[in-house]
DNA sequence: AATCCATTTGAGAGCGCTCCATCAAATCAC
DNA sequence: GTGATTTGATGGAGCGCTCTCAAATGGATT
């Protein structure tokens, strides 16, 4: 078995190459009796376009790259990078895309990484799960006129696509659902400043304490990094201020705080609440179940995907932004069912 | 800022297109002057080589294909998967390859899913990462000679490459200790039983069993599908049965069985000890630590990569197969630290 | 019967790169 | 200085497909 081309299934068929090539691609085209003809030999000698002359000639790969810009054992210390890539094959599959994974192990890595991200001709365009404020994977973006969207917010706004949620309402209202039930040493388990997830977040912290007149104490805000352990970490340094109640700002580090907590001796939500953020498929099932924030993960990884196919149909293409909103779900972590 | 070709390149530098290209491709083949010559224009105009053409004419991609022929909601119901993709990443970029991931969330899909995943062209081979025992995928791959490496062991051990852990052995492992710690009635929450892993896993409880002279007691052997949610429902099954022993065939169904155990008012390993299978980070993290089968997750995942590269580069290749082993890791949940 | 238009098909020119056969220049032995 | 050998650069022929454009076909129109 050799080699098919569509220059032998056309010899079969007795048609021409662009027959073929038109049966395969838009079979509305060709009249019935020619298309059954081509057909019947497709079928019968398996025939299967080669992608790369395919690529090459009519410069569409239809492959889109996912790269995730931070050190992989981050990526998936957070389930939540499991769920964006699922939403993100999802999309892929549903419009016939393949999906490429670049991600990276260290920093040294990233270099090489990039480069064969943004190389030209095998993909039509890049989701980019942006992270880090800075990142200098933008500039080259845009130098190499790469179509490209972000799922979370990038330093610049004005020249880049992205679809986010809404982080500083979604921590607004949970540090707000928190007040509201009237704890009184709130802390939160922030994550990293130097990603716009991390600031956002804990700007919706600041938002809702300030809007209820209260100050920031400083010591009940303590960095984490959105994985389990850097939430454990987090809350055994917070147990010593004595905070009533926590809101981590990822679902992840509200398990690893709970294990803290629970280490402690103390209970969760009776000696300190809990509210986290994302809601994992995890959170409902934990003990207790976590009350959270949901974002829709596996959607924005979807319209992350659908955003990119359309703008790589219709050139030129203004940025577009979208932001989904978020939604408190109140299980039993915080105290709400119990109080 | 058109698009930049070999062509151009060369003209600039007033040389070939084949110097250029092997100024690319094998810089020692050019004389010094010459490299230098043409390195300066590659460098001013930031030219990239259009990976498509590349691909066509060389027929070689530089990238391999991961196929996951499960639902996507038991791939990261388990971040098994996660571990498993990042080795497999992890030597990708080791060896200047792409990884093209394809996933697919329900049975429909898959069809559409293996057609791209075995189209020509695009990709040089493909790890899959088996799982079925019966699995329609494999046929295809040999019938359209596409090189593939499985990730566990395939329905047909002959005409296939593989890489797996000894599942048998590391299961009769966990089994043995408990017996050794003098459980009495030890269950086991099995996997699939139409996947390898599965029946491997529960031969080797079988086996451990039967060495010891003891009966197998059906009512003791549950079914679980890897996922927390399997572990759980198959755990709470279980505690009708009073066992004083469980080995769960992954950690993450473990976990699920503890929070059942602990549900029932119950403690591990006080009541019912826990033994679980693939060292996930996580089984370190928790609480109690769990005591579990070590298995190389990542390292099987770069081996299948290393060695789908071998044999890409060296045809024809007899069919290679690397089994690794297992370790046991004690941790708190079998109270062998306790009793 | 002649003209026009719509619909299909075919021919051929790329797409941008690799690789091989060829050729030119440089090196060496004698 | 000559011929033999080595080294390195070149030109061109693909790789397998798409796509434009012109030609052919077959009504419909006048």
């Amino acid at each position: 078995m050799k080699k098919l081309t569509l220059e032998e299934v056309a010899k079969l068929a007795g048609v021409s190459r662009a027959t073929v090539s038109r049966v395969i691609n838009n079979p509305a085209s060709v009249s019935p009796d020619f298309r059954s003809r081509v057909q019947k030999v497709i079928d019968e000698t398996g025939y299967r376009p080669n992608l790369a002359a395919r690529t090459l000639a009519s410069r569409r790969s239809q492959t889109i790259g996912l790269i995730i810009p931070s050190v992989t054992q981050s990526v998936f210390g957070d389930p939540y990078f499991a769920v964006l890539i699922e939403g993100i094959s999802r999309a892929c599959n549903l419009h016939d895309f393949t999906l490429a994974l670049f991600l990276f192990h260290s920093e040294d890595e990233s270099h090489r990484v990039y480069e064969r991200a943004l190389s030209t001709g095998l993909l039509d365009g890049l989701i980019v799960a942006a992270d880090k404020i800075i990142d200098p994977l933008i500039p080259q973006l845009i130098a190499r006129q790469i179509l490209a969207v972000y799922v979370g917010r990038p330093p610049d706004v004005s020249q880049t696509s992205y679809v986010d949620v809404d982080n500083i309402s979604g921590s607004f209202l949970a540090v707000s659902h928190l007040l509201r039930l009237g704890y009184q040493r709130i802390a939160t388990i922030s994550g990293p400043q130097d990603s716009a997830v991390g600031i956002d977040r804990r700007a919706g912290y600041v938002k809702a304490l300030k809007q209820r007149g209260r100050e920031i104490d400083e010591s009940l805000v303590v960095e984490g990094d959105f994985c389990r352990d850097g939430g454990y970490t987090a809350m055994r340094q917070l147990l010593s201020q004595e905070p009533d109640a926590v809101f981590a700002a990822s679902d992840t580090m509200a398990f690893g705080a709970i294990q803290a907590i629970r280490e402690a001796g103390l209970k969760v939500p009776d000696d300190i609440a809990i509210v986290g953020f994302d809601d994992l498929p995890l959170a409902a099932q934990c003990d207790p179940p976590l009350t959270t924030i949901r974002q829709p993960v596996r959607r924005n990884g979807m319209l992350a995907v659908e955003t990119l196919i359309e703008m790589l149909e219709t050139a030129p293409h203004p940025p577009r932004h979208i932001v989904l909103p978020t939604e408190l779900i109140i299980r039993s972590s915080c105290g709400a069912l119990t109080r």
